[in-house]
DNA sequence: CTCTCGTTTGAATCCTACG
DNA sequence: CCGTAGGATTCAAACGAGA
């Protein structure tokens, strides 16, 4: 299967229709928009810029320099002039949606939240909040805030009145062990062999999507054949998981490299067959319980002591979650270590509590939690 | 420890400072929290209702379903009045916190956007969005969307100018098994024994909120004594936990149904003592100890050599307290860094002495000066 | 070939006390 | 207010070199 990628033409296409189908349309966001028919397009995602608003640069502990996205396509004066923007683009989108279509749109805590109250003022409405969790994301290297593990995706239809948007809710549930599909999504971050390079070697793209989170957003909202517009086209993730899972794309992009990377990607990829269309599956959450758990669900109180198998070394359990021991405290692995005079200890088989006079290892009561959040992955 | 909860007189809070400490003040949000001093609470915990309706009743995320307002006006006023309550509530509740305090928001994609927005228009400095990703979420009983199960929190400091903000960064990675706590929360909703329920055996407040959420919260960004308001105090978890764990708290709420249970509650709990309520600080909370300080006391010599971790590079110990090498002189860290070409360098772990043909950290010396320090008072 | 270990990197609003 | 200097700070995954 051949597919051609031309540089649909601005001024034309309104008046032709579909010769923009499955193409990248070269230029700015809003005008391009303009040019392309009403209620033609089946689903929307937009991954616009998220207005980071960053300070200096940022080191690693190990004096190397953070790889910031510091692009001028990133920078907004003001909110206003963000806000304008926003409202901009997606009341563009919303001429072309569909009545029964759907727009996805992804953002950090810097963007999203502007961006969702926009989406209401303009009378889309609202139908999820998807949280994209990153199995691998940045670590906050300063230690001044939690990590920012995740983004979220706003997925609403045109206007509260459409009823009829595709939702391919039993895929799903069958993809998902035959349970229905949650609010909040694994997914790694898109790296590795996966991750577009130049020639050389840099990132061609500073934000790439990886494919697996495009194909259960393209799977979950689409059918074969449906029209998906990505109006900040990029590094044409949303072209490539199209064409594969049998969709039509229109791109939209204004720098040339991005499209002409795109391009060569989408070029690449062979669409699946009809049967071979299942609904690709996260990963799987490991089931990780930390020991604050333990003590934030009551099953270790802050005041009681943990010992050793033997009774040999105690420690008070703390209110933070942390072990105190003499003059010493730390995380129940570190304090393990500490007591005995070693680099390394499994906390989690170290300390005991006691329970009707008999002593067992803290990590019984981590199964007991692993049990009730089993569910949410 | 018996506790009382009076309610605070409006219109006396103000000239009366901390009458309203660990007390619950009936009356209008907004009008209560005018009544309360500037700058007096550490952290205020939020948790706002997610809509207004024309008889102004006001409605709670997941309590009932909204019907589709389609009438265009209607829906836009209803934005607005909804706008105009969260921005008063929010600029009263910034002139009550203290210049490095923060405040948490939570809600679900029905409101949440709004909020962030809003905050960020008043100049509130996001710091996270945190995730509450709920293990037994209601199902979506029609199949129409994805399961709904998370809620949303924003985590903001009063402006972006504000460094000093609380974060017990150090305990929260101590008790997440070392490492750093992420932006994605995983809790049970509240229910069982924790849920409060009337005499007719249902729940007295619609959207009680898990105290282990609550736990984590006021554990990561507020000292032991702080003070900790919610403006929306409903069946007062955010009190009960602040009074387990040794903080103080004001609430505010209208329905003498919630303050009536609320008290009952509070009065119920028991605080936690002292030692187990010390929050475990990393290097950052000690003491300085300057270079020359070992050099004053003979644990390092005038003269003396010092190497890195690899004796790649050496210097010399100076009478002054600084180092010296092939032409440079600087302080540890100076020089630390001049040798290996980094801007900046931490001389305490990079530079060793040697001890019976053992190299080590010269931070080791400085624990010896800290414990003597200790001893010394 | 496998295994280990070190290196690199990803949408980041990322230090603070003191003079 | 600013400038200077002390010195604290990272997780998971992919990749490549070397054993």
């Amino acid at each position: 299967m051949a597919f051609v990628f031309p540089l649909a033409d601005i001024t034309s296409t309104r008046q032709q229709p579909k010769n923009w189908l499955n193409s990248i349309i070269k230029g700015d966001c809003v005008a391009a928009l303009n040019a392309l028919p009403d209620h033609s397009v089946d689903a929307i995602f937009a991954d616009p810029p998220y207005n980071l608003q960053l300070g200096g640069v940022l080191h690693r502990p190990d004096h190397s320099v953070v790889d910031a996205v510091d692009d001028e396509w990133d920078q907004f004066a003001s909110f206003e002039m963000y806000d304008a923007f926003t409202r901009a683009w997606l009341l563009a989108c919303r001429r072309v949606l569909k009545p029964n279509g759907t727009i996805w749109v992804i953002g950090s805590y810097h963007n999203i939240f502007r961006v969702g109250a926009i989406m209401q003022d303009l009378n889309f409405w609202l139908l999820n909040d998807i949280v994209w969790r990153k199995t691998n994301p940045m670590p906050n290297f300063k230690g001044r805030r939690f990590q920012n593990a995740h983004e979220t995706m706003i997925w609403a239809s045109r206007d509260a009145k459409s009823k009829g948007y595709t939702f391919n809710y039993d895929a799903l549930k069958a993809s998902n062990d035959d349970v229905q599909m949650r609010s909040d999504w694994l997914f790694p971050i898109c790296s590795g062999g996966e991750r577009l390079k130049g020639d050389d070697g840099k990132k061609v793209h500073p934000t790439q999507k990886p494919e697996a989170l495009l194909a259960r957003i393209i799977m979950s909202c689409t059918k074969p054949g449906d029209i998906i517009l990505d109006p900040f086209f990029g590094s044409g993730t949303t072209g490539a998981v199209a064409k594969r899972l049998g969709r039509n794309f229109v791109g939209i992009e204004r720098e040339q490299d991005y499209i002409d990377a795109a391009s060569a990607r989408i070029e690449a990829v062979e669409p699946l067959g009809g049967a071979e269309l299942t609904v690709m599956t996260g990963k799987k959450a490991e089931p990780r319980v930390a020991f604050n758990t333990l003590v934030e669900s009551g099953l270790i109180r802050p005041g009681q002591v943990l010992t050793d198998a033997k009774r040999k070394w105690s420690a008070i359990v703390r209110a933070d979650g942390t072990l105190a021991s003499g003059g010493s405290a730390g995380s129940i692995h570190r304090l393990g270590a500490k007591v005995q005079g070693f680099d390394a200890c499994n906390g989690w088989t170290f300390w005991h509590y006691e329970e009707d006079g008999v002593l067992k290892p803290i990590d019984d009561l981590r199964t007991v939690i692993r049990n009730d959040m089993a569910k949410a992955g």
